[in-house]
DNA sequence: AAGAAAACATGACATTTGTCATATTAAACG
DNA sequence: CGTTTAATATGACAAATGTCATGTTTTCTT
């Protein structure tokens, strides 16, 4: 079994505040796990006693909607925590994950988490900051959902995975989903964000090829985005 | 200056972890003011170092949009606190906080919470809650305004204000938001708002009478809100 | 109380978006 | 490899929503 001590989600999320030793003791507790794409880490109304670390991969956030659409609510990526707020509220998860590719994650029991938190004050204003991190993200989300159309959201998504996910070496977009998952991502009809995608490939902003997507156009796309 | 050991924000907020001598201290730092209807708390942008707690009235928590819209996110009522994400992040306010009534504040500077945050662990365990139930308010909230229609959100708004505010003696809604403020509540223009709460009105689901919202008919708002 | 300003209301119309039907293409699978 | 299935694409149309214009009512100010 690996050591958390050179994981990247050490690196990069709340974890960095652990010293060596705490990091020994989280080892011992841990399990890894490999979760196929398109596989279920757990589902709306689940108990998920602890976190997950993300150490590969990205999955998507889903909420089922009262009409039957699923809305992607948030990415989580390699180096990210996962299943946070449901441990910390002590609650049943409230959106349900779902590998968009491959991944290796591991799972932190909530008994040990705690320990860390009254052990480790860094540690917890680190939780906190990532939790009111995600929280700016919302409201951020909301403005844009709640005041922008259809059109303006596609392009700034586009632009989001550009730059959160990156490109591969063609320039196509890194991270792959669906028409039906993008429509989910910015809350509209596939029909509408196909529509979408193909006007914006005839303007030469992106190009389209089969599922790829690239952006050709950056300039263009944020001015519409915005 | 009043004690805060009786204050309704230390009975309903993460406050309630103090003791009595925490609260002692408290009361010491803390400063107290009024602010009127309309008046501003604090703006996006603004760098506020410490958090305010409510002691009486509402506010709005907005958020400009791009197209010059007021967004908005939330409200905070008497007995929450105010600015926690902002000061947790060590970043600019990133909404703006607007009094709806007249309000009763008090604010406690950054380096005495923090100071709470070191000593006090259970504390720092309720902020954490509060900021996680906020995140999974905004996340609801997200996906209401991404798969649902206008008339959808305008039922489901009302019923909010309705369970969250209660009403006065004579039935209609406590909290007073204009038409402006209902739209940008729900995302919408406030031509369609208006047209919509006419139409409720119409139907009987609503009665207007001025400013005045009150709901005739719970069951009926309750089913076209899903 | 009169006038001004703001909020509320409604009509007319254009635009956006969703829905349904139906091709077309790509992927999966025996 | 052909067949089946799912994903993507497009047209046609209806419904929802935004925008602009304008009128009415309420509120505020002096």
């Amino acid at each position: 079994m690996s050591k958390c001590e050179q994981c990247i989600v050490r690196e990069f999320s709340s974890l960095k505040a652990l010293s060596k030793e705490e990091l020994l003791k989280l080892a011992d507790c841990k399990t890894s796990q490999t979760i196929k794409k398109g596989e279920i880490i757990f589902e709306e109304g689940d108990t998920v006693n602890g976190i997950f670390c993300v150490k590969d991969g990205v999955c998507k956030m889903t909420k089922l909607s009262a009409n039957g659409k699923d809305q992607i609510v948030k990415l989580v990526t390699k180096g990210e925590l996962l299943g946070q707020r449901s441990m910390i509220s002590d609650e049943p998860v409230n959106l349900t994950a779902i590998a968009l590719e491959d991944m290796q994650v591991c799972f932190i029991p909530k008994s040990d988490v705690m320990n860390l938190f009254n052990d480790n004050n860094k540690f917890s204003l680190n939780v906190m900051r990532s939790v009111c991190g995600d929280l700016k993200e919302a409201d951020d989300h909301m403005v844009s959902l709640a005041q922008k159309n259809v059109k303006q959201r596609l392009a700034e998504t586009l632009l989001y995975l550009e730059t959160t996910f990156g490109t591969n070496s063609d320039g196509t977009l890194h991270i792959q989903l669906s028409r039906e998952e993008l429509a989910g991502m910015i809350g509209t009809a596939t029909e509408s964000c196909i529509r979408l995608l193909s006007e914006f490939n005839k303007l030469g902003f992106i190009a389209l090829n089969g599922k790829k997507i690239s952006i050709t156009d950056k300039a263009k796309l944020k001015r519409i985005s915005e």
